[in-house]
RNA sequence: GGAGGGAUACCCAAGUCUGGCUGAAGGGAUCGGUCUUGAAAACCGACAGGGGAGUCAAAUCCCGCAGGGGUUCGAAUCCCCUUCCCUCCUCCA
């Protein structure tokens, strides 16, 4: 969401910034006169809540003198009723306005590049060798379950599609990738590690932004009205929802393990096979509230933390600084990582690094105060991928497969393994 | 799931039965000061925050006792709904 009251006073230029995101501004034509009737309307019930205010005084007053005080009564019943109907009327047109807020995207930060689709993301910078197979490298699924340690079959049949089950060495290297993702951002990078609730609220939703706009992308619990995560960044965000943090104890930085749910409403047909666009899947998430001055470096960072990942594991990746198109609706900038998929032999979307700056935490309501008498300010919130679990666990499968069908294990993994060195069949 | 009891400011806590100088007592913590070589103690002082409207800035006004409705001239106080917490019973990994 963004500031009203920065609308109220450059609304033009805003239409301006986000027309450059493609967006289409005919839905927030409204807001000037919305925000003018709010006012108006408040101004109007304020006066009589006033009057009423006061004039409550001077019944009491007369009562305890044992004076009469029925004319006052009578003439304030009319200015209750009067106040019933403009609180009415000012409610709706508060509705409207809020829904409008809502359901307006981020403005993006002046370094992000233009475009009109993905095509026009921008390469920041590349790392590591793309290896040379001298045998024809195969799909992850087909290494998988050849060495019987991915059942997609079995999991069709026991829940649907786009769900599997990890078996034997398999769930064994997805618990190791948890692992030691979360010892490296704890240890080496200054993260509190988190284990978050799973399903959240629809206020939680609403939060980070994935409602109202999203609905359909979440799978819902109708009976309780909650969500389950897409991600550990909802519940985790959350966390200091309505909350005022002391300046002093920014940056805070959480990493949360958590599965995440995603319908993947409008993908059908879309990476139907292997780990790549699942229901449910395993993410580490990197979480950050930072003050205002300090997100863009703290952005930088935290794509770092990120990459470190992917470095120690070493896997071949490239940065891409999401073009005006490809931004989403709630991040100011976005780098997405992409790891090398030898069976695509393209780069694929492993993580996410976005700065949000105020948006979430006007949505969220987290502030911070910089000093014990000074005004709250809004933090920034960012987040990354450190990383999707399964993509990741795609990525070592393919790159690091051996002509036999077997795959040698990265070396940082192997204390998580039981010194094991390579998958083999058995 | 059943039966009770709760939610008041940073924390504790009075007020709720019996609606009106409660625009919320008192204590603790915190901050400032006096005293002291320094500190502690004691004493003095400050301490409802936050949001909104308004303004160049103020003044001022509105909201605010878990959240949302209602009754009333007037609600922390009466009524209804929701959420969360506690105790007991039941069930359960």
């Amino acid at each position: 969401m963004l500031d009203m009251k920065y609308l109220r006073s450059n609304f033009v230029e805003v239409k301006e910034r986000l027309k450059f995101r493609g967006e289409d501004m005919s839905a927030f034509e409204d807001f000037e006169a919305l925000d003018q009737r709010r006012r108006d309307l408040l101004g109007q019930t304020e006066e009589l809540k006033s009057k009423r205010n006061s004039v409550s005084q001077e019944v009491a007053r007369l009562k305890r003198e044992k004076q009469d005080a029925d004319s006052l009564i009578v003439e304030m019943r009319e200015v209750g009723e009067k106040i019933k109907t403009l609180d009415i009327e000012l409610r709706e047109t508060e509705e409207k306005l809020e829904s409008l807020l809502l359901n307006m995207p981020n403005i993006p930060h002046e370094s992000v590049p233009a475009g009109e689709s993905e095509d026009d993301n921008v390469e920041v910078r590349r790392h590591g060798d793309i290896r040379e197979f001298d045998f024809e490298a195969k799909p992850h699924w087909d290494v998988a379950t050849d060495l019987d340690i991915l059942d997609f079959e079995r999991a069709g049949k026991v829940t649907g599609s786009r769900f599997t089950f990890y078996k034997g060495a398999g769930s064994k290297l997805e618990r190791a990738l948890i692992s030691f993702m979360l010892d490296l951002h704890t240890e080496e990078h200054g993260y509190t590690e988190m284990m978050p609730p799973y399903m959240v609220n629809r206020a939680s939703m609403t939060g980070t932004g994935q409602l109202p706009k999203f609905e359909e992308d979440a799978f819902r619990v109708e009976a309780e009205d909650y969500f389950l995560i897409p991600t550990a960044e909802v519940p985790v965000t959350n966390y200091h929802r309505d909350e005022i943090l002391n300046g002093d104890d920014l940056p805070i930085s959480y990493a949360a393990y958590s599965a995440n749910f995603r319908s993947e409403a409008g993908s059908a047909g879309r990476d139907t096979r292997g780990l790549i666009r699942q229901h449910q899947f395993n993410k580490v998430e990197l979480v950050r509230f930072v003050k205002p001055e300090d997100s863009y470096a703290e952005l930088e960072k935290l794509t770092g933390h990120a990459e470190k990942v992917l470095q120690l594991l070493g896997l071949p990746y490239r940065v891409l600084n999401m073009c005006s198109a490809d931004l989403g609706f709630t991040a100011a900038k976005k780098y997405d990582i992409e790891v090398w998929l030898p069976s695509y032999n393209t780069y694929r979307e492993i993580s996410s690094c976005s700065n949000f700056e105020g948006f979430q935490a006007r949505r969220a309501n987290i502030r911070f105060r910089r000093e014990k008498t000074g005004k709250p300010e809004q933090v920034h919130t960012l987040n990354g991928s450190g990383l999707a679990i399964g993509r990741t666990f795609a990525a070592i499968i393919e790159n690091y497969q051996q002509e036999d069908g077997s795959v040698i294990i990265p070396e940082v993994l192997r204390p998580y393994m039981g010194g094991k060195e390579r998958i083999t069949k058995k």
